[in-house]
DNA sequence: GTATCCCGCCATTCG
DNA sequence: CGAATGGCGGGATAC
């Protein structure tokens, strides 16, 4: 094999690599950050590898988590679009997944997005698509590819199903891989399967629908979800950014400087200073409230389960930050006024901040626009 | 050690 | 056939 790693100059060499810097996340992050503008409505897959600085790979992936495809050219359509998603996906899930699973675990249809989609941008004048036709005729399966059956958009779609159409409010990768399987879990699959949870979950996790957590006694990493809780519609008071903190901040661009993994580099130098922290600093903002769980954890057969106590605290434990404090004085406040509910979810507001800002530049988009980008 | 997950080979599908 | 997609898992990195 051409192993031709022989130098492998482990050591020596200030290395500048960082796998964070590579991560899926702060990409997915980045490319939110790029194309979540007012005016976008196409991505070119070319385009965003470079932009990015990433081999088209990485797109894909990010893509297929949180969109559905064309041919090189996606139409971005806001996170408007997710509300919309969310429901449908819920109907679909409930409507199959009554409590035993275990079924088909295959035969979902998958006729629609979960999160942001994409309507395929014919590049010869559509004439009469018109994507408007909630009811998919569904006939777009048919000989439809099995393989799809383990691809990432429907990976993604059926762990967010598990979300929200069930009581549990918090599960880690390797339950959820394990639900996703059908118990088959025998050799390495369920290894594989937890690599792509993995991967989506940063994806869903730069969108802010879910979060990553521990478990309230345990030390198990395990994923919690915010989905859209409140209904964020009120226009009136809108609050753009606010401390978001990690999020995009890279240093001065978005672009995710190649550097191999373990292949030499040693060209580097020179640049370098760009990345500055950017760290999951989080904000201490939510966090403060007990909120007992009240939802019956119904979950399906138990198995281990850990308890799903009183929320831990989790979520915000490292401060060491500090600086952060960004002097915001932006809008202060904000809307928090107009919640006089706290029922529960502090993170709830947190997260309408950013549906707000999402919503400003909401893209209907609803018209695709065959267009060249590169 | 365990948790995380990047990289990129190479199978598939598309054109 | 080549190009576009995107499974898949080895093995490096983070903790």
């Amino acid at each position: 094999m051409p192993s031709s790693s022989a130098i492998s100059d482990s050591s020596l060499r200030r290395h500048t690599y960082s796998r964070k810097q590579k991560s899926l996340g702060l990409l997915c992050t980045n490319f939110l950050s790029l194309y979540n503008r007012d005016g976008v409505h196409l991505v070119g897959l070319d385009d965003a590898a470079s932009q990015l600085g990433v081999e088209r790979r990485r797109i894909y992936d990010i893509v297929n988590v949180l969109a559905r495809k064309a041919k090189n050219q996606y139409t971005w359509k806001g996170f408007g679009a997710i509300h919309g998603a969310l429901e449908e996906l819920k109907e679909e899930g409930l409507r199959e997944n009554c409590n035993t699973f275990d079924r088909g675990y295959d035969n979902s249809k998958v006729s629609d997005d979960e999160d942001d989609e994409e309507t395929l941008s014919n590049p010869s004048t559509g004439s009469q698509n018109d994507k408007s036709n909630p009811s998919s005729a569904t006939l777009k399966s048919l000989k439809n590819d099995n393989r799809r059956e383990k691809s990432l958009a429907l990976l993604t779609q059926n762990f967010v199903k598990l979300f929200i159409c069930s009581s549990v409010e918090m599960i880690s990768l390797d339950e959820a891989a394990r639900f996703l399987l059908g118990d088959a879990h025998n050799a390495s699959i369920m290894r594989t399967k937890v690599r792509r949870l993995y991967d989506i979950a940063n994806v869903l996790s730069s969108m802010n629908l879910i979060e990553k957590i521990h478990m309230t006694d345990t030390r198990k990493p395990a994923f919690r979800w915010l989905g859209m809780k409140g209904k964020v519609e009120d226009e009136s008071a809108f609050n753009p950014n606010l401390n978001e903190s990690r999020k995009r901040m890279f240093g001065t661009d978005v672009t995710n400087i190649t550097f191999k993994r373990n292949k030499l580099d040693i060209f580097i130098d020179g640049n370098s200073s760009k990345n500055l922290k950017m760290q999951n600093s989080e904000d201490g903002t939510c966090l403060h409230q007990a909120d007992r769980n009240n939802s019956k954890v119904e979950t399906k057969q138990s198995s281990k389960s850990y308890q799903f106590g009183p929320f831990a605290p989790v979520s915000v434990p490292k401060v060491r930050e500090s600086n952060s404090v960004k002097r915001l004085h932006d809008w202060d406040n904000l809307a928090s006024s107009c919640r006089p509910r706290y029922q529960n979810q502090a993170l709830k507001d947190l997260f309408s901040h950013y549906m707000e800002a999402w919503k400003s530049w909401y893209s209907e988009v609803a018209e695709k626009k065959p267009k060249q980008i590169l």
